[in-house]
DNA sequence: AAAGATGTTTACCGAGGAGTATACTTCAGT
DNA sequence: ACTGAAGTATACTCCTCGGTAAACATCTTT
């Protein structure tokens, strides 16, 4: 809607000479992430429909047209919500991408950087927020985010299958389970009390891999 | 549903003198619960939010007004929708209750329930439905139901290492990974393709009982 | 058959909230 | 200082949707 303008100008941005200062582009990616990362805190504690756009623009001392200046639609607020804390998740599989330890480490290694992404300000949106509210386009950019993930996990137990470092199981059911177990730590954990996401993903890697019979 | 129905009634003819408002009272409470699986249904393809009590009512060819005629308001609905869900559940620990098998055995039982319960029509409503649409009485009834279901893992898990069937291991954490990959079912599943519950159940619980290290 | 209870509908209300038209303000570059 | 773009606010619009009042219909009891 305003989008058309400002489609055209970004378009446009490399080729003019009227861009706007670098300064000021800096300033406003600022205060767009600022805007994300209001909507996230509310959305975790109120939840996304008990959040107003008004909500989000008294939160940061605004009033709602300013929020819209920098993002076009609650739903695009939700989406970036949820590819952020997706992201963080991806970026633990970048970390340990040519590594050479054995596929266990390298997914216990993925499961520590996994709780932090579910602890934190976004994970509520990774793991609560619903398709229905994204349009299909959205939605379907999100799924194959997931999907990445799910991928990614499959693969770390497939290649510890490969390597003797992981018993021999369905990778994707086993994956399942995993992500399950992770994704559900947004449904219990509160960062003021408790443990860490470091001591949650240790003792959850401590189940996982000794299992639950005697040995 | 009609042969139910009808059965019940012969039932009731045979009982009671108040035959007719007996029957009346169960066509009542059909009609109630017929809303209550709608909602369930409806919930679970569109949400909460983008099922309207509108919707409902055009889903079981009436009117709205007839919707609030069975319940108080769409909280009611929801909430009941909730309670179904884990009451499947909870039936589960029920059913094993005073049963002389290992903890682990149990353990595994009520997992197998379980994972029919969360790929029920109401698995949704009991793993995505938000507090924030319950009000704080509603709310506090559905957190102790959740706590009651934690308990009674723990309690299966600490059993089990008594009895030497489980591992030595924490069994609040080991409670939450268990309880984390179940509810996650709900994300993923779907009934008209894939594994049936009881083989998801099955091989969770052979991930989780043998573990990821080789043995 | 009348009277009441139960069930269902039509037609409405009002709140909340997403999104916008438009005007005012601030600031960067000339 | 002047001009245009970027940023922000005021003051709306429009529509969805939860909930209800009141009438209409049907069934039960006497």
């Amino acid at each position: 809607m305003a989008s058309r303008a400002s489609r055209l100008k970004a378009e446009a941005a490399l080729e003019s000479p009227w861009q706007p200062s670098r300064e000021r582009a800096r300033q406003r990616e600022i205060k767009r992430e600022a805007v994300i990362l209001a909507a996230a805190r509310a959305f975790r504690q109120r939840g996304y429909h008990h959040t107003s756009v008004d909500d989000l623009a008294a939160l940061l001392n605004v009033t709602k047209p300013t929020i819209y200046h920098y993002l076009e639609n609650k739903e695009e607020i939700l989406f970036e919500c949820f590819r952020t804390g997706l992201d963080q998740i991806r970026g633990a599989f970048d970390e340990i991408r040519g590594s050479r330890d054995s596929g266990l480490a390298r997914l216990t290694a993925v499961m520590r950087r996994y709780a932090q992404a579910i602890t934190s300000e976004f994970g509520w949106c990774m793991v609560r927020a619903e398709d229905q509210d994204l349009s299909p386009v959205m939605s379907r950019r999100i799924n194959a985010l997931k999907k990445e993930i799910d991928q990614g996990l499959r693969r770390l137990i497939e290649d510890g299958i490969a390597d003797g470092s992981i018993r021999r199981c369905d990778p994707k059911i086993t994956a399942f389970a995993l992500a399950g177990a992770m994704n559900w730590i947004a449904h219990w954990h509160r960062a003021d009390a408790g443990l860490t996401p470091e001591q949650i993903a240790d003792r959850f890697i401590e189940t996982f891999v000794n299992g639950l019979r005697p040995r």
